[in-house]
RNA sequence: GCGGGUGUAGCUUAGUGGUAAAGCAAUGGCCUUCCAAGCCAUCGAUGAGGGUUCGAUUCCCUUCACCCGCUCCA
């Protein structure tokens, strides 16, 4: 299937337009048309009734442990900056980096390390891959090979102090890049902030910077105790939320891949230490069967585990649900949703402080004067079990999927191409979203057969009924082939058909979207046969 | 962020330094008794800004967006 065919449609009837479009577009934001936005909204709704208001809590699921609750959380999108100090994404997404004009390469800023060194009367700062383990050796090659000096020559190199950080030189004009070859390729330090800034208070200063949350996970962890304390919750239990997050992306590419304002489904399941591994593996394969059963069925999806160097110090598993999206190089797979042991990290960093996540145990990050480099809120966050009054900090299962990405997934493995005969019998080229019933906007389209006969008025009669239930849309134009192939286009599972027949026996057809069967149902029984083939 | 390519109607495409063309779609009508039929009519475009020119959609510059490759990527 070729991508422009698919945007082309989103575009045509209604499911994807770039945002602000009159104004020329802007770059890694998007917007939903009126059917993408039943689409989306279908499938967060699939996701919160399957995770949250759909769960048995009484009962113990399938490759579960034990039974367990669930409960949901609608957190803001700015929230108190210390949050963002303590989840390590204010390090993580803020840095200051320095471009290479000849090698291309972009450095951190404060990663990349050089010397002063004199020879041949010109003095110069040379700089080393920060990857490099042998630093001094690196340092002496690429001095002499700048200043074009055999090895044996490497007497007349007058080294001028140890290693320095780049932030320590102001002016750029005399250092050779990692990968340069020449002097003054470096760029001025450039702030990177994947973090969307902003200001609160209409007279904010500087001091009054916040964020757009980069993820939801932070707002569940910060009110982790206000849930336990107002719910009744008893470990194991888990809490989700879907809203809005931001990431300035370097890069935003391919449709609405990678956005830079998108939407998260994510849970935080709170568990005890001990049963933490049979936890991430039950979400693990619950969350893969969830894409399954919406019609992600094909060899398109994979579940692939995290290999232990990709791994956080301290998680003991992460796995990733994988959509081989046909944007990407064929055997290439973009990911949907992570599911991920954190173990206890999150909640004791907003206990104690920003732990290390290069710890295992976690320890405390400290700042040069071996203070707390983010503190924490000094709140105890540990979880005390009524039964056997032994208090512990819970272990957390992260199941963080994209709904965007989802939208995008379902789309790409709905579109296919077939061919339905037209009026002659001939064959005729058929483009249509074989959407799951679930998630199709529109659950079923009401035809007369023909405008007349008085078969607009039942059909009508049916639409209004049945839109009590379901999200239906009523087509009296054209030829009924030609609505028909309207409907295939945009993912409509049913049509019902009011003919000639329907006046006397009251039944009309339903016709299936893919196989383009038909059978009669009477009219009193449309609603439950359509509540039947959704549900099925 | 770098390099290359592309921007013409809702979609797919044509074309030109001098009135911008077509198919499909859409809308209204006629006709239609089950899978994009036909006929009539209607609506509708040169991404944005600047320059050269009597005149620019065409040539030049800038910018924005998209695609491909590299880079980066929680």
């Amino acid at each position: 299937m070729e991508m422009e065919k698919l945007v082309s449609l989103c575009k045509r009837r209604g499911f994807l337009f770039q945002s602000s479009e009159i104004y020329g577009g802007f770059n890694g934001f998007w917007d939903y048309g009126p059917l993408g936005v039943e689409l989306k909204r279908n499938i967060k709704d699939a996701w919160w009734r399957d995770m949250i208001t759909g769960h048995d809590e009484l009962s113990t699921p399938a490759g579960a442990a034990e039974s367990f609750q669930m409960v949901g959380l609608d957190c803001t999108i700015i929230m108190h900056p210390q949050v963002w100090k303590c989840s390590g994404h204010y390090d993580l997404f803020h840095d200051f980096m320095v471009d290479c004009r000849q090698s291309k390469k972009r450095y951190r800023h404060d990663q990349v390390r050089g010397r002063w060194v004199e020879a041949k009367g010109k003095k110069i700062f040379v700089t080393i891959d920060p990857a490099t383990e042998d630093e001094s050796a690196e340092v002496e090659r690429r001095a002499l090979k700048f200043f074009k000096l055999r090895s044996k020559n490497k007497d007349e190199l007058a080294w001028d102090g140890d290693f320095l950080s780049l932030t320590k030189l102001d002016d750029f004009s005399e250092v050779l890049g990692p990968d340069a070859n020449e002097l003054g390729t470096l760029t001025e330090p450039r702030e990177f902030n994947l973090m969307f800034k902003t200001v609160v208070g209409a007279l904010g200063s500087a001091d009054d910077a916040a964020f757009l949350r980069p993820e939801t996970a932070q707002g569940i962890f910060a009110n982790f105790k206000n849930v336990c304390d107002s719910t009744r919750v008893k470990v194991p239990f888990g809490i989700g939320q879907i809203g809005k997050s931001f990431r300035n992306e370097i890069t935003p590419r391919n449709f609405t891949f990678r956005s830079r304002e998108f939407e998260q489904m994510e849970i935080e399941f709170f568990c005890r230490p001990d049963q933490s591994q049979e936890w991430y593996k039950y979400w693990r394969d619950r969350r893969f069967q969830w894409y399954l059963d919406l019609g992600l069925a094909s060899e398109r999806l994979q579940l692939r585990d995290h290999d232990a160097d990709e791994l956080s110090h301290y998680s003991t598993g992460t796995a990733d649900i994988e959509y081989a999206f046909p944007f990407l190089p064929p055997g290439e797979f973009g990911e949907l949703e992570g599911i991920a042991h954190r173990g206890d990290f999150d909640l004791r960093s907003h206990m104690e402080g920003k732990l290390d996540p290069n710890t295992n145990p976690l320890e405390l990050e400290k700042d040069e004067h071996d203070q707390p480099r983010h503190r924490g809120s000094g709140k105890d966050l540990s979880y005390r079990d009524k039964e056997t009054n032994e208090r512990f900090i819970p272990h957390v299962i992260e199941p963080s999927a994209g709904a965007d990405r989802a939208a995008l997934a379902f789309l790409c493995e709905a579109y296919c191409e077939d061919e339905a005969p037209d009026e002659n019998g001939k064959m005729q080229q058929r483009t249509l979203l074989k959407l799951h019933p679930r998630i199709a906007p529109i659950k079923a389209a009401i035809f007369p057969l023909v405008k007349k006969d008085g078969m607009p008025e039942v059909a009508q009669e049916i639409y209004r009924e049945l839109k009590r239930d379901f999200n239906v849309f009523y087509d009296e134009t054209g030829a009924v082939g030609r609505r028909y192939r309207r409907q295939d286009e945009i993912g409509t599972p049913f049509c019902l058909t009011v003919d000639s027949q329907t006046l006397e026996d009251q039944t009309v057809t339903i016709r299936d979207r893919d196989t383009l069967d038909q059978s009669r149902v009477p009219i009193a029984e449309c609603a439950a046969e359509l509540r039947r083939r959704i549900e099925g």
